[in-house]
DNA sequence: TCATGAAATTTCATACTTGAAATATCTCTA
DNA sequence: TAGAGATATTTCAAGTATGAAATTTCATGA
């Protein structure tokens, strides 16, 4: 689309005529290719190391961080996933001791889960590990550019925040 | 760990004393999330506006770019996914019309896959409307931001590149 | 040429994921 | 307080995803 005849070539960055949607369009691209590459990496040493999936490993890094647990419901807002599938995966979880489900006291409806001692523990050293491989991935950024990219993923660039309750949970739970 | 008795409030940004190694996982989980979210988003649109899932949808994007056709390996590798999985979303593809499969001239081991015209119609379509909602979903970053980002995810930031072949790839189709 | 290893694809078991439907419970209002 | 609508969870069918094993074909050196 757009045929243009001849393009002038361009004297600085690439693709600096192009138009506004295609750099958008572009960056998105990027950036998924980017975190599915981390992601992969990721997945592969945790089976390789722990025998671990990377969606368990994201459960239990949620609910370490409240003690207390985490309803169904909360754990799916959070990690950005459907209520069917936490509750899959918390019964995989479960079968392994390493979380368990509590009744909610006020709301029948609800269930906490939360990390079991062994499951704390499992999850500490996992977390020490994935921390260093994830320094280790994203060795070659420098403090300034580091900085840069949090700043600009934390703009509001998005029109569908479809995680308000996140929001809420990662204010509350900022140490 | 590291605790540190009393945190001097920060002048500025927050989490600017924070190790690079804690920095670099921050910017991890926020890279993270975003994507996630961003697939999220265009999942449902593409859903309700063409009854397409993204994982079809990628595999005719790949496609797109290449009418002569592309290995199941070229496909797998460029999407970054396993070999077994692209020939469960090619199956689909195929069975709806939108693909076809071709036998590969002088390796027979191999297989090429092409859109159909029909296909090459579908896709026309759902780009089109891809654009727009990725233009829309970005919308708030401006020009500036969106160059700064792309240099930043273009940055050999990463040890772990394991998708070499696809380096080349774009490079190859890189118009 | 023949054996051996490499590469392309499919098949398989298992796990993950979604969206929708089904249940159970809660909330709020008429 | 009954009952309508909202919320929490589970269940379900279908699709997606992985890694390993099995098959077929290729390439290469003895």
């Amino acid at each position: 689309m757009t045929a243009q005849p001849q393009r002038r070539p361009n004297l600085k960055l690439g693709a600096k005529t192009e138009p506004a949607s295609k750099q958008r369009l572009r960056l998105w691209l990027r950036l998924l290719r980017t975190s599915r590459a981390i992601e992969a990496e990721l997945r592969e040493r945790l089976r390789v190391a722990f025998d671990m999936t990377l969606p368990k490993f994201d459960v239990m890094a949620a609910l370490q961080r409240r003690p207390a647990g985490m309803t169904m419901t909360e754990l799916s807002r959070f990690l950005m996933v459907s209520n069917g599938n936490v509750t899959g995966i918390i019964d995989r979880l479960a079968a392994e001791g390493m979380v368990a489900r509590r009744p909610h006291e006020e709301d029948r409806r609800a269930t906490f889960v939360h990390l079991t001692p062994k499951g704390a523990r499992q999850f500490a050293t996992m977390a020490k590990a994935h921390e260093a491989w994830v320094n280790e991935i994203l060795g070659n950024f420098g403090d300034q550019e580091i900085r840069t990219m949090i700043a600009l993923l934390n703009t509001p660039g998005f029109k569908s925040n479809r995680s308000s309750a996140t929001t809420h949970q990662e204010a509350r739970d900022v140490r």
